[in-house]
DNA sequence: TATTATTTCTAACAGCGTTAGCAAAGATAC
DNA sequence: GTATCTTTGCTAACGCTGTTAGAAATAATA
């Protein structure tokens, strides 16, 4: 008898509901709006039903910032393996960054834009932990080239990718667009810039 | 008669009573639990009266946005007038910057943490625009010395002003706190990079 | 002192996240 | 097929938020 296959279907089939309802009011009003009373509505359940299916809003965020930091680390990967030598793959992981970002506002938004980013969660979820560990490694191979491989890793590691996603923060949101071959000059610049900061 | 006078004497001690209640609640507290709630509770005076005196809760932390604008302007300017040379005048701007946000981390996580950066208010809240307009010249100055002084001015202040966002905005939250030395000698290598960047 | 203007408060509205407890529907056993 | 039990979903509430209409209390004027 599969009356308990059938249960647990159903139980995902509303379980995606839930996440798609959220996605959709998300991007069309902005993740700040976003409510679990809205939520049911669109899904056409009572409240309650969501906290059987999430341990509360904060859950419902997590499931989609942990969706991203999986999406970047994979676009920073593909990045990295394109290049050879760390310096360039440190500039192609930017690049990658900074597209990840410009196509995917919604998410980029939901894990640095508001919310929590860093502290404890860098460590405690596996999706961003990868994503740190891949920042890391990379970085600390771009400095083992360098004249002064020590415990500097994890400061230049945090300067890295705060040049990035201070480049990025501001200008997701800005509104004068300008054109694109002078944001990705702009990019490039300050990034290598740096990366030649580091091998001094 | 100077019951007048005296009315708007007591006005302006409520007002004053209403931003001092709000900056300790913020201090001890955070910004994201300030409630117009207790603000009323700690001046002693029902909710409605806090109307009376800002049209709603946003005007009370742009009270602090702008405050914090005023003061951090202040500080690039007295870095920026210790040095000549434009490119050196970056530098000593970026380590005010970085100096600002950790003595004022209130201030700072109000001003580009939460809330709303960017977009509109650059350009209509005064202390802000003044803000924008010492980055902007202080970029420009160092853009006209390099080889290729065109329209890329503006983009470079974004990206200038947002690698000092991004290494702040990161390390403002962080826990894990490294050697102030390490932070600062960071924080060098990257605005030099940069700037080195600009001149190429 | 009576009237008018001002200040302040009470109480509400509409929304939020969250949860206790009850009603309805489903599955099982007889 | 009916009765029992389990699961599912709902109603209604709690306590919080920002905001405001309208009444009450206070102060200033005539």
């Amino acid at each position: 008898m599969g009356v308990a296959e059938r249960k647990i279907r159903h139980k995902e089939q509303v379980r995606g509901a839930i996440l798609q309802s959220a996605w959709k009011i998300a991007t069309e009003e902005g993740w700040q709006t976003l409510s679990i009373r809205k939520i049911a509505d669109a899904i056409e359940y009572s409240v309650p039903v969501i906290y059987s299916h999430f341990e509360n809003k904060e859950a419902i965020l997590l499931e989609f910032t942990k969706e991203g930091f999986t999406l970047l680390t994979q676009e920073l990967l593909k990045g990295k393996e394109s290049e050879q030598e760390p310096g360039c793959q440190l500039v192609k992981m930017a690049k990658a960054y900074w597209n990840f970002a410009f196509e995917n506002k919604e998410y980029y938004q939901l894990m640095f834009g508001l919310g929590m980013p860093a502290c404890e969660m860098v460590n405690t979820v596996p999706e961003m932990k990868t994503f740190t560990d891949v920042m890391i490694s990379s970085i600390s191979a771009a400095i083992a080239q360098s004249k002064n491989p020590d415990a500097e890793v994890f400061m230049k590691y945090h300067a890295y990718w705060s040049i990035l996603h201070g480049l990025v923060a501001i200008q997701v949101i800005e509104k004068s667009v300008y054109p694109d071959e002078l944001k990705q000059k702009v990019l490039q610049d300050a990034i290598e810039g740096f990366v030649r900061g580091i091998g001094g």
